[in-house]
DNA sequence: GCACGACTTACCGTACATAC
DNA sequence: GTATGTACGGTAAGTCGTGC
């Protein structure tokens, strides 16, 4: 479509004699290389900075100082577009993991309706007919059984030896430890209530959901980083912070499962009560291993309480928690990057703590507040390792995860 | 009045599909 | 293999509104 606006239509100024109106002009590759040397030490130079140039590049001598400031000033406009264009692709996979992150839930939701609509109809029936309500004394299995049948796998059905004082008793407890992280990891054991504000979308990076019905407290988050899932990995085993309350940390034992996964034996002693979630000193197990998905998974689980596990020094009045099997699901993303889920699972002995402490432990949100403080540090933790290596710019936080931490920030200070 | 950003236009090169 | 048509992206430059 013809228009008045445009190239054809030349102003007098353009349609002057040096400009060679009407010809379509592309500059050389000196020229352009020039323009760039000149663009990357000031994007922005003054009429005199670019008579300047003029003058000192002999293969800019034949152009124009109006052409000069137009290349500048489409260069500054190429350069923004780039820089929206990038921006936009990050974006977009943001949302397509958070997408594929809702579709699964979306498909756990619909599997639990199913279940209760079963459930329900089964209860219907049963109060239907008076000879087997009055008798059966198993409705609330019944009722509650889609709830505990995913809890369940072979290893807990049928428990190998879990003597955690020989490996084989170790590998039994690891893998089924595995099996009820991954059940909670992909919400199948847990109902998960999402947190106040902490709904998905493209101003943020992850959601918090804390556990509805299941012995403890757990509490879930998932987040995205632009990390591969191997040096996620790398970084969740080895952060100083996962110790911090630590007095001494050792590991004792680094057993190879042989399917590439590995259990290390750990026994920490903590300092005094820092924290309402751990204990004094404890040991713990540790399951690393890969699926086939490649898809990374880092689980631990106390073996001081629940499993008769290696005796350590005991401090007497001393409070203590179960850690249930609790840690990192990490997955790989489309287009690069991981999506980490990380859960805490705690079971607190509230009768064991003095009179005044107890309403802490029995406050579901108190203890929510502490599992997602939690996650907050490990992925603050994640964002710092990973800003070198992200698009974002060295050492500076990415806005979205900055928008993460102070919603979480906020969200704790709320309780 | 000038410089700038945003938007638009036309030209050019390239990749690709299609027909012969 | 070659010619042709088409789509698309990159780029130089024009127009317009805005701020100083």
């Amino acid at each position: 479509m013809a228009s008045s606006r445009g190239r054809l239509r030349l102003s007098p100024r353009a349609a002057a004699p040096q400009l060679d109106a009407g010809k379509y002009v592309r500059y050389t590759a000196e020229q352009v290389d020039a323009l760039e040397l000149a663009y990357g030490e000031c994007p922005k130079p003054s009429s005199l900075r670019r008579q300047q140039l003029i003058r000192d590049c002999a293969v800019l001598t034949n152009v124009e100082p109006r052409q000069i400031k137009v290349w500048f000033q489409n260069r500054r406009c190429r350069e923004k577009q780039r820089r929206e264009s990038s921006r936009l692709q990050t974006v977009n996979r943001k949302l397509g993991a958070m997408n594929k992150l809702l579709m699964e839930e979306n498909d756990r939701l619909q599997k639990q309706v199913s279940r209760l609509v079963f459930d329900n109809g089964y209860m219907k029936n049963r109060l239907h007919s008076p000879s087997v309500a009055t008798t059966d004394t198993s409705c609330e299995s019944v009722v509650t059984s889609g709830q505990h049948k995913q809890q369940q796998n072979p290893a807990v059905l049928h428990p190998p030896q879990r003597d955690a004082n020989n490996p084989a008793g170790l590998l039994a407890i690891a893998e089924e430890t595995l099996a009820e992280f991954m059940s909670k990891a992909t919400g199948t054991a847990v109902n998960w209530v999402q947190m106040v504000g902490m709904k998905p979308g493209p101003d943020s990076v992850g959601i918090i959901a804390v556990s509805h019905n299941c012995s403890g407290v757990a509490a879930r988050a998932c987040g995205l980083v632009s990390l591969e899932p191997t040096k996620v990995a790398e970084i969740l085993k080895d952060r100083a912070s996962w110790y911090r309350d630590c007095r001494r940390v050792d590991i004792l034992h680094v057993i190879p499962t042989g399917n590439g996964g590995t259990i290390e034996l750990i026994y920490m002693q903590t300092y005094a009560l820092t924290t309402l979630a751990e204990p004094r000193d404890f040991w713990t197990l540790r399951y690393t291993s890969g699926l086939d998905d490649g898809s990374l998974v880092i689980c631990e689980r106390s073996l001081t309480h629940s499993t008769g596990g290696p005796s350590g020094p005991k401090t007497p009045d001393f409070i203590r928690a179960e850690v249930l099997p609790s840690g990192y699901l990490i997955r790989p993303c489309d287009g690069g990057g991981s999506m980490i889920y990380i859960v805490d699972h705690v079971d607190l002995n509230a009768c064991s703590v003095p009179e005044v402490l107890r309403p802490l432990y029995e406050s579901p949100k108190i203890l929510a507040q502490k599992m997602t403080a939690a996650a907050l540090r490990h992925i603050r933790q994640i964002a710092h390792e990973s800003s070198g290596e992200t698009p974002y710019g060295a050492g500076r936080q990415p806005a979205v995860l900055r928008t993460f931490s102070q919603r979480l920030s906020r969200r704790v200070e709320d309780f």
